[in-house]
Formats: C-alpha cells, sequence, structure tokens
DNA sequence: GCCAACGTTGGC
DNA sequence: GCCAACGTTGGC
C-alpha cells in the first residue's frame, strides 16, 4: 500500500507542535467531525502528516507520521468517534505560513484553503512535497 | 472583536 | 424533509 498524505489542524493552545515533539506520539483525539472522521479512518500506519497550527501561528509546522490506525476515541461521550496514533518525524526548516500557501499557484486547490473549518484533510503527494519545497 | 463559513439542532 | 436559529471555527 502506498503512503498517503494528510493534514491536521490544531490550536497551538490546545496542543501543539512542541508538544507532539515533547510527548514523542499522542493519540489523536477529540474530532467531532463526520468528514473528518472518514478522513481519520481511511489513514494507516506509515502515512506522513502535515501539522497545522491555527489560530495564532496559521503555519505548517511539521511532520508526523500514523503510527497507529483508527481506534475508539476514549475522550468521546458517544460510540463511533476514533482517534489515531500520531508521532512527530520532523520540524519544517521554516514554517509554511497560510499567508504562502495562498499565494502558490499550486495549492489554490488544497482543503486547508478550500475547506477552512476542517480539521482533519487529504493532501495530495504534490502538495505535500510543494509545502515541503516552501519550507527551504 | 467581528464576521463568514459551515455544521448541528429542533420546530414544523 | 425543509429551513431558521444557533453554535463553533478560524481568518482577519
Amino acid at each position: 500500500m502506498t503512503t498517503q498524505y494528510w493534514l491536521v489542524k490544531s490550536e497551538p493552545e490546545a496542543y501543539a507542535w512542541a508538544d507532539l515533539v515533547r510527548d514523542g506520539r499522542t493519540a489523536w483525539t477529540g474530532v467531532r467531525n463526520y468528514q473528518a472522521r472518514i478522513h481519520l479512518n481511511a489513514m494507516k500506519r506509515g502515512d506522513r502528516v502535515m501539522f497545522y497550527e491555527s489560530i495564532t501561528t496559521k503555519a505548517v509546522v511539521g511532520i508526523a507520521e500514523v503510527t497507529k490506525p483508527a481506534f475508539p476515541d476514549a475522550t468521546a461521550d458517544e460510540p463511533g468517534w476514533v482517534a489515531v496514533e500520531l508521532k512527530s518525524v520532523s520540524a519544517l526548516a521554516q514554517p509554511v505560513a497560510l499567508t504562502q500557501i495562498k499565494a502558490e499557484p499550486s495549492l489554490a486547490n488544497i482543503g486547508l484553503l478550500r475547506q477552512s473549518r476542517l480539521s482533519v484533510m487529504p493532501l495530495a503527494r504534490a502538495e505535500f512535497e510543494r509545502i515541503v519545497k516552501l519550507a527551504g
């Protein structure tokens, strides 16, 4: 199975990239949106995940990896919600700001711009690589 | 702090 | 099943 690419968003006050670096691995819990859940369920071990910090940072700051596919989210009040386990892989050399992403024609279709409220979304391989390149 | 986008809820 | 009201997210 080929590696797939994803982007997850987090408010840094809730859980920042630095927290993932500190923790090494974390259960990505708290997703309560059906479309995001579909994406969580589609994640496989080894998939690459870009970590976007919203609100204050507004930039992609690091790359994580799926270390455990979807399992029940223990923080949910109702059954059916899932989490995955992520581990930090590497920080980007430079954060890639939302403004840079908006300014990049080849990224015009990424979910981050098209569906600004979605917190878990797929990325095309080319989009993933483009953002890595923008990071320098 | 404001507001647009969008998801959810509840009355009908 | 429709739609108005409301809540949340997140950029600005």
